[in-house]
DNA sequence: CTGGCTGCAAATCTTTTGCATCCTG
DNA sequence: CAGGATGCAAAAGATTTGCAGCCAG
């Protein structure tokens, strides 16, 4: 696929399916996730390889990590800034639009140095909080 | 120690030691650097006492867990609402004062049940901007 | 005195690494 | 055809669990 030429790596069919399967994926996949599903494709993929390629995505800046989880990390082909919701019940990370504006007072800006802030939100997903409320 | 009579748990040595390394601790620590830590008054404590007590404190509203660094789950014994900065070289966590005002639109709180939210800051601390600008 | 807590060891889960081989550009 | 990518297996780190014995309330 020529869409992915312009990220820079070397485009093996192991790369193409891992993009194939994060494009316009927002269901913030693990990379356990990310392994079973291009095993599917590639029996013999291993985790090295899908962590080498988070890796490289990551450092092109084509890929997000994130850490709402506690459990274990999760990626984002969404490298726009926005917010998440943990769901407590079902572990599942949400997007959300939401609006806000931070003040940061003169001391944090002198003394800091802020590349990226984002919103974390927790509680409960659309379809855990019917069922709580049964 | 009476101050911790209230948690509501069984105090023993091992239990206040923890708490005493907690108390008005704004380091962010490891379930690691705890254990390190009691492991100098007490040098048989185990993983599984530590854990077991964060989790009990946890579940009494006196731990906040913290998920901004990538590598491992950290801990607050702050419990109040505030913001964190994760510095990307030192991997420390900071505590920030900052102001901000979430606008949850209506569908976001018609859908989701919402029980935290907070803002999470990744940068440079103070000294390690100091070193990175030499 | 009893249920909750402790400590040990083993297990589990996630992520990383070394290395020989392979294949994209 | 060279350097980066792959796959395997082993290692490293963090966290959890089973269980026997212990002790705070």
């Amino acid at each position: 696929m020529n869409k992915y030429r312009e990220i820079g790596f070397k485009l093996t069919p192991q790369r193409l399916a891992i993009l194939e399967y994060l494009d316009g994926n927002n269901n913030h996949p693990s990379a356990d996730d990310i392994y079973r599903s291009v095993l599917k494709k590639f029996p013999t993929i291993s985790f090295a390889t899908v962590y080498a390629t988070l890796t490289a995505l990551k450092k092109r800046g084509k890929l997000a990590e994130i850490s709402s989880d506690p459990y274990k990390r999760r990626y984002d082909p969404d490298t726009r800034k926005h917010s998440h919701l943990h769901c407590d019940a079902c572990n599942r990370i949400f997007d959300i639009p939401i609006e806000y504006t931070i003040v940061f007072p003169e001391s944090v800006r002198q003394n800091f140095y802020i590349s990226h802030s984002h919103v974390e939100c927790s509680g409960l997903c659309p379809s855990c909080k019917i069922h709580e409320s049964k």
